[in-house]
DNA sequence: CGTTAAAATTGACTGCAGTCAAAATGTATA
DNA sequence: TATACATTTTGACTGCAGTCAATTTTAACG
């Protein structure tokens, strides 16, 4: 590697670690890029060559930190255990790196969810990421006959996903205590794979189009 | 009412009326502050005796939008339709509302599910009002045998709003074109209600704590 | 009315995000 | 090594969000 090369990942390390340092001791809104320069020991527009603006510095922090997590939940995950407990693992695993770091948290999760551009979105890479630990459980899931097979993958994603991002908003705006969240989660899920109607109503094959 | 009271309302709408044009014309981040006050014919520093900061202007226009929205929907709801019908129209009225002011829509979904302030949170009082539109009608589903009785009002709330802001968050990030958004939706609803299980192996009664 | 207190309005001011032309540093070639 | 070119760094500069002390407008009362 050039000389080049080696002082570019330099430098964007001392960024991302003034960066981090500084936004977890002041806060993101106190903390400003030029304060950042100076802990990073550089220019404040050479941080703009890294990083297109302030809030993409949590971007790259945070893609980061869950492409970390991610392996680490391959790791660990247990393939025999039941899709309940499996997504429960996933979920409850990124929520506590997530409230690790609530400012980045918060953050990342408006972006990615609202994203400023509208329409075109590079979000996809990261999706698929996260559809490649998804899917081969739900697979498994399905197979084992937990799962009903004329749903697809992504919608069983989705379900999942929604009632995730509900219980972290729910968090986010103080409406229910960290210490409560798995039990949330946990009811929701299972409501989810159980339906909302009684059971001697249940009619699941889907000929009840209107 | 005082002549006091008085200006202090028609400048509020004047205010607000030059920021949704502006907002709408240029988009939030190309509007100043400064543009608005002369918009409105005030002084910049009055807008901030009516506003706390630029992002309330948004939520002070959101929810006097969504409350005439509320007020629609208590109008032309059908108390005989299904849960699933009475749930599909309020909430793709309400998708209808916030995509036909998409800059508005997504400053206040950001706002709203993960605000700045963390924890002490004032919007207790708007959910007050959705929860006096859904719960009636969850009330019904559930004595006509729609709904399962065992799930708290609250939750079967979450349910359904959830998966709504998946779906708005899948439309704002370019990955569901405006027209899929009601089948997606439906189908999404349909599938809660259903259960992700299939029905061979469904249990509902909430015996399967671990 | 005239006087005084309270409320509303104002724009100059502060601090920060983001830009950009110029300077510094690294690379390639003779 | 010397020269020319490419990349990276830099901080002065621009424009805007939000503040605040001074000013203007309204209300209350003798």
């Amino acid at each position: 590697m050039s000389i080049r090369e080696e002082k570019k990942k330099k430098t964007k390390r001392a960024i991302l670690h003034a960066a981090i340092s500084l936004f977890n001791k002041k806060g993101y809104d106190n903390t400003s890029i030029e304060q950042i320069a100076q802990n990073a020991g550089v220019g404040k527009g050479t941080i703009y060559s890294y990083f297109d603006s302030k809030k993409s510095i949590i971007k790259g922090f945070c893609e980061y930190e869950l492409e970390k997590i991610h392996h680490q939940l391959v790791a660990q995950s247990n393939e025999q255990s039941s899709v309940l407990e499996q997504m429960l693992i996933i979920f409850m695993t990124e929520f506590d790196h997530v409230t690790q770091n609530p400012e980045f948290g918060r953050l990342y999760l408006r972006e990615t969810l609202f994203p400023d551009n509208m329409g075109r979105n590079n979000a996809s890479d990261f999706d698929e990421k996260y559809f490649e630990i998804l899917f081969p459980i739900l697979e498994k899931g399905q197979q084992r006959g937990e799962l009903r097979e004329d749903i697809e993958h992504l919608y069983l994603c989705a379900h999942f996903y929604s009632l995730y991002i509900l219980v972290i908003s729910a968090w986010y705006s103080g409406r229910i205590e960290k210490s409560a969240i798995q039990d949330a989660m946990k009811t929701l899920f299972k409501q989810t794979l159980d339906g909302l109607r009684p059971v001697s109503q249940n009619h699941t094959t889907g000929n009840n189009n209107d």
